[in-house]
DNA sequence: GTATTTGCAAAGTTTTTGCACGTGG
DNA sequence: CCACGTGCAAAAACTTTGCAAATAC
């Protein structure tokens, strides 16, 4: 048995499709809001409802199994916690940029830690311009 | 005429009550969502509108006289302009500390430029948490 | 067997939009 | 004057909830 059924069976919960369903949609589609969640479950199988998407991404958040952020400014987007990153999101053209979480803590852990502040890593989203919007911009 | 009554202009618009009023309820409260920014527009006056508020909110925002950030999940909350700073939220305590923009410069700053991507610092929030939360989290 | 989970439908929250009226310049 | 801005009400987008039926274990 996996890792991830251990931990939802260890916290008390049961191993349903749906749950199956859904943890692999995340980890297909890289990032993903809960409506492109649902679509991507959908392909496989009718089996499943919105809410139970909403319910779903929120236990296995809670669980560790998939982290969210914030990408756009409206709606949450999932993703896998494989393997932990924060986001540069551009503003202009809406692509991110996917950064290591070692780079993001040497350049975020001291300034964190002189405020006594432990930083989500895998939550964060620095919203800017990219180089080719940057420019765009004069 | 003051500087932000002056952009308005420049860019075409109208200086009207609502506005004034929406904006220094922005610059009394600090941080504040748009039903936040509402209620203490009301307490000064009957005469606006909540659409009127998100109308307001985002025009101030795209003219740079305030700017927005995502302090907590859900909702946008908005602030003054005037010192631009970056927030720590706790997602313990729901607390925010605010580091002022250098600070935040000079540790992201490096980072962000080895990805040619220049952040906009008034917008960013890092969720994570506190001391005494990382703390009582044990 | 039975406590958990799901589907469904309904309601809740937050934000946006169309349009006639009002108003700043 | 008249283009821009506002109020109002309705709709849209997104998320949560109650409950009976289904199901994991």
């Amino acid at each position: 048995m996996s890792d991830w059924q251990e931990r939802l069976r260890a916290s008390g919960h049961r191993l349903t499709p749906q749950r199956e369903l859904v943890l692999a949609a995340v980890e297909t589609l890289g990032h993903a809001t809960p409506d492109e969640v649902y679509a991507e479950v959908r392909r496989h199988s009718e089996a499943i409802n919105l809410s139970t998407v909403y319910r779903t991404l929120e236990l296995l958040d809670e669980l560790g199994l998939i982290r969210h952020a914030h990408l756009t400014d409206r709606a949450p987007t999932y993703h896998s916690a494989g393997h932990e990153h924060s986001h540069l999101v551009c503003r202009g053209c809406h692509r991110t940029i996917s950064v290591g979480r070692a780079s993001m803590e040497g350049a975020l852990g001291p300034l964190a830690a002189e405020h006594g502040f432990v930083p989500d890593y895998g939550h964060l989203s620095v919203f800017g311009l990219c180089a080719s919007c940057a420019a765009a911009d004069h």
